[in-house]
DNA sequence: CTTGAAAAAAAGTGCCC
DNA sequence: GGGCACTTTTTTTCAAG
């Protein structure tokens, strides 16, 4: 992993659609040691995957909002089995278990009000190990990278 | 925005390697009439950018942090003077006002505690604004997708 | 062991129906 | 939306630093 290396995983994090012969331009490289270093940084897991990032609003499910939840009971069995139930809610696009005054933060993705309604029913009324649930809904998104700095 | 073009979006947003001719398999389609689709999901926008996403332990900075953050103002002028102060930090990935017990939240993406103290001392104790913060450091990441159901 | 060049294979592109 | 010729890109192979 030298200085190269990096080099395209930040150029690949920020656009991944660049052909190898772009990239390699990019990077100072030969189209074929650009893409044999490509392919063992994929072949690594250093790069996990190639997505399409949608626009929020285009593509429906503008609404986000974040929820810090309280567990009653916090030992490892109990919070494993409602992060489980959580991932299961495609809304849910970020679950994660943390340190501090609450158990588990959910990021979630909606459509509407009604939707998150129901799937407050569903993951925090009707489960009764949650103590208590403070929800965030997002009114600006300033930042959302999926790039991270190396 | 039909049911072909759901099905190309869904696809995309998990695996955006696969090339022109696999996809217009997978969603039994011609690869031309594929092709055109994608086109104008891209030009509209829809599709906002192709990434790499790395993986987060074997590209450093593996430790994450949640930070809501209270101001003592809570004008739109100061929350978008410490939304940008934010966004400039290359730890944070993604910011966004709030509503409800805070004013913003905070993703952190830190290599060690070290970077994390030099990031407060910059955003959160040095900056007069803050009333207070909080921060919930990510024990287990349950789920972390950048697809959104359509 | 890594790089570059050139060939072959595969994919993307644009125009026709 | 599908089919086909044309162009570009990827990928393999092989020689050189």
């Amino acid at each position: 992993m030298d200085r190269i290396d990096r080099k395209i995983l930040n150029l690949m994090q920020h656009d991944a659609s660049r052909t190898n012969v772009q990239l390699a331009d990019a990077v100072g490289l030969s189209p074929s040691s650009c893409l044999r270093r490509v392919q063992r940084l994929r072949k690594a897991g250093v790069i996990d995957r190639i997505v399409a990032i949608l626009h929020p609003a285009k593509a429906g499910r503008s609404l986000k909002a974040l929820v810090t939840v309280e567990l009653k009971l916090h030992g490892e069995a109990h919070m494993r089995r409602f992060l489980e139930k959580a991932c299961a809610e495609e809304a849910v696009s970020q679950a994660y278990g943390v340190t501090g005054e609450t158990d588990v933060v959910l990021m979630l993705r909606l459509r509407d009000m009604e939707e998150f309604d129901a799937l407050c029913d569903r993951i925090f009324r009707d489960e009764n190990n949650v103590a208590r649930f403070f929800t965030m809904v997002v009114i600006r998104t300033a930042k959302d990278e999926t790039a991270i700095r190396i």
